[in-house]
DNA sequence: TATCCAAAATCAACTTAGTTGCAAATATAA
DNA sequence: TTATATTTGCAACTAAGTTGATTTTGGATA
């Protein structure tokens, strides 16, 4: 989701070191240009130098709970990992029912939501998941030709 | 969700035969005032009778592929069935991430936000998945003493 | 520079939630 | 009754993530 963050300093506003792996997790998800599985993570670290899949994971749930990273609840049973940094505010996403892809959509219509749900029945609410779900322009292309 | 519903006819209305065991499923669903785990699901109907969980499992995938029941992905692992009937919406849902619990909210929104995410990217959306996280009333009330 | 320490990473083993292939049972048709 | 199709059950398997214990490492202290 582009480079615009300065990884190091991210880490160092939070109170954790820039370690070579936590930084290695940030810059997959700072190049990818969709949400990640943390097995797509785990191969794409792995193509550079060797990891154990244990310690990516508690990295992603450490970065999750931190707020740096959101994670992403879909169909598949998997979850997928998205950067949550001021470059990336929440925003809905699409997932193609055909091939499974998951676009990230404009927040715009995200923030028109809130005033809408924001603490129903006394709940406090902090945070909107859309999905929006279907078939993708490129799985229509197909079934059309 | 209430047993609003005649199951019997539902099943029939999508060619498929109301074995006892797809009864139950749906009836169990039916008098949940929330949406349930398969294991629950499970659990309930062996509260009366002798099943196997593949037989569950199977017959959840098929209600949610022909649209008798919605899946919700949620943060836990294992997702979460309701019914789909005329009496029970689309609509948005609440999880505390306190305790867990998802309760199913207002419909009105959802179909306020639908035209907004209709068809973006040239995509053909055919469902919103809406999903609001926070602490609820319960969990609130428990802190506050 | 050597030694110590806490944080980070690794390893093997385990769990949870669901899936697969095939066999047995049950229902329906001929 | 016999044949056929559908449904359910059983055992074994898989994918995704978790746990607890151990080892490694990057600094701080002596
Ligand atoms: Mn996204
Ligand atoms: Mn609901
Ligand atoms: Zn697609
Ligand atoms: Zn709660």
């Amino acid at each position: 989701m582009s480079d615009l963050c300065d990884f190091p300093r991210l880490l160092a506003r939070q109170g954790v070191k820039a370690t070579a792996l936590r930084l290695a997790v940030l810059e997959v998800l700072g190049a990818a240009t969709q949400a990640l599985r943390a097995q797509e993570i785990l191969e794409m670290i792995r193509a550079r130098r060797r990891v154990n899949k244990v310690s990516v994971y508690r990295i992603l749930d450490d970065f999750t709970r931190r707020g740096i990273l959101r994670r992403l609840a879909v169909d598949d049973r998997a979850s997928l990992y998205e950067l949550a940094c001021e470059h990336h505010p929440p925003h809905p996403h699409f997932q193609c029912r055909q091939c499974g892809q998951v676009q990230c959509l404009d927040p715009a219509p995200l923030s028109r939501m809130w005033a809408e749900l924001q603490g129903p029945l006394g709940n406090r609410a902090d945070r909107i998941d859309i999905r929006v779900a279907g078939i993708c322009h490129k799985c229509r292309e197909i079934a059309e030709n």
